[in-house]
DNA sequence: CAGGTAACTTAACGACGTTAAGGAGACACT
DNA sequence: AGTGTCTCCTTAACGTCGTTAAGTTACCTG
């Protein structure tokens, strides 16, 4: 249920959202859905929780929370499991971002992460900050991707995001700021790849400069 | 008149600034706004380009656009300037996040900023992606603390974060996970900041290091 | 076959964003 | 003074939204 209107977000976008849509979706009529939800916002928390174990899903295998793992790689690959789960659904960013994460299938690769980062010498609060940082990074990275390429898979920009045009009448004054505005959405795969590298390398000196 | 919805914002959230509510606290009625705005999204990216001068106003006086700032400090700054400036409106970082910033505010800071991130070696490339990484964790990270603290000014957690009880439930198999979730929303002014700081210092090394 | 529970229906409510049509007041022109 | 225009607002209404109340169907249990 959460799962198709997850696949109907592809269709009609998180404002296109409505109960009666998805109800139609399950050939049934929009007071049904109460049966199953108290409400729309316990819906939407459900649908980030299908979310949340699609983006685990994969790391329940690798971690098995001894805490021997090398927590640069679980970090990198949980960030990057989370971005590619959230570009995955139109607003995806939207839909997870902020919201209160109270599955069950976090904890384990959560755990695994915390104890391979203390493993490595981090102290809980450190570990905890560090990951922190990087998912907040991660949310924040999937949210400006996806308000400027809204459909998952399709490379077409956002029209009200006319690059060429921005550029020529920004580039006279602001060359710099015109270039990286091209520069930003160029290839996203890479800018993410590109911060995601600068911030666990800041986190590991920090750690061993003892900050 | 965004003013006057942002000022609403912290009344009644963003889920309860409906055109109805802002009318009435300009002693107008509802189809009144439509003489000024296109449509309600129109008067939510202005909301967010009041937003986004508010935190440029301090910056604009800094750099002079000659590129002989500190880069670190700039850009550091930049984004602390970011996160005060949402976390005073609620919600600040949802009606900012993934707005397009088409206003001429930005664009002298970013010039500057640009400028002295190339003087101090870096590729325009590499300067870009540099800012668009503290960009996106700084609005990644205020999401996620404006779920938890709601309202500006006032640390009383939302009531469905029930650390207390969630810490005891969780503790028994995932210690560390539940201390970690203490960690995280304890101090979230001084987590920004580590958080930053290892973001700048990561993308420092990236550039001594010519990667 | 009676009773209960799970899953749904139809009907309706108030509130929402938005549009259509028109009115009040200020200003300029003849 | 009278007429037209432009700005800014009004009243009325439309369709859609999330949500609730009350009643219906199908199935399982004893």
């Amino acid at each position: 249920m959460a799962e198709t209107a997850l696949g109907l977000l592809n269709d009609v976008g998180l404002e296109g959202l409505t109960l009666r849509r998805i109800a139609k979706e399950l050939d049934v009529k929009a007071p049904a859905l109460y049966w199953h939800f108290k409400n729309k916002q316990e819906l939407l928390d459900e649908m980030a929780t299908v979310l949340l174990r699609q983006m685990t899903a994969p790391l329940a295998e690798a971690g098995d929370g001894s805490g021997d793992g090398d927590w640069r790689a679980m970090l990198t690959e949980a960030c990057r499991q989370t971005r590619h789960t959230l570009l995955g659904y139109r607003d995806g960013g939207k839909v997870f971002g902020g919201t209160r994460l109270r599955d069950q299938a976090l904890l384990r690769p959560m755990e695994s992460l915390l104890a391979a980062m203390r493993s490595a010498g981090f102290t809980t609060e450190r570990a905890a900050r560090a990951w922190f940082t990087t998912y907040a990074y991660t949310i924040g990275y999937v949210i400006e991707e996806q308000s400027v390429f809204p459909v998952p898979g399709d490379s077409h920009r956002d029209p009200a995001y006319d690059q060429r045009e921005r550029e020529r009448s920004v580039g006279a004054d602001y060359p710099l700021t015109a270039a990286a505005g091209l520069e930003m959405f160029g290839d996203t795969a890479r800018g993410f790849e590109d911060g995601l590298r600068a911030i666990v390398a800041g986190i590991e000196a920090a750690l061993l400069h003892g900050a």
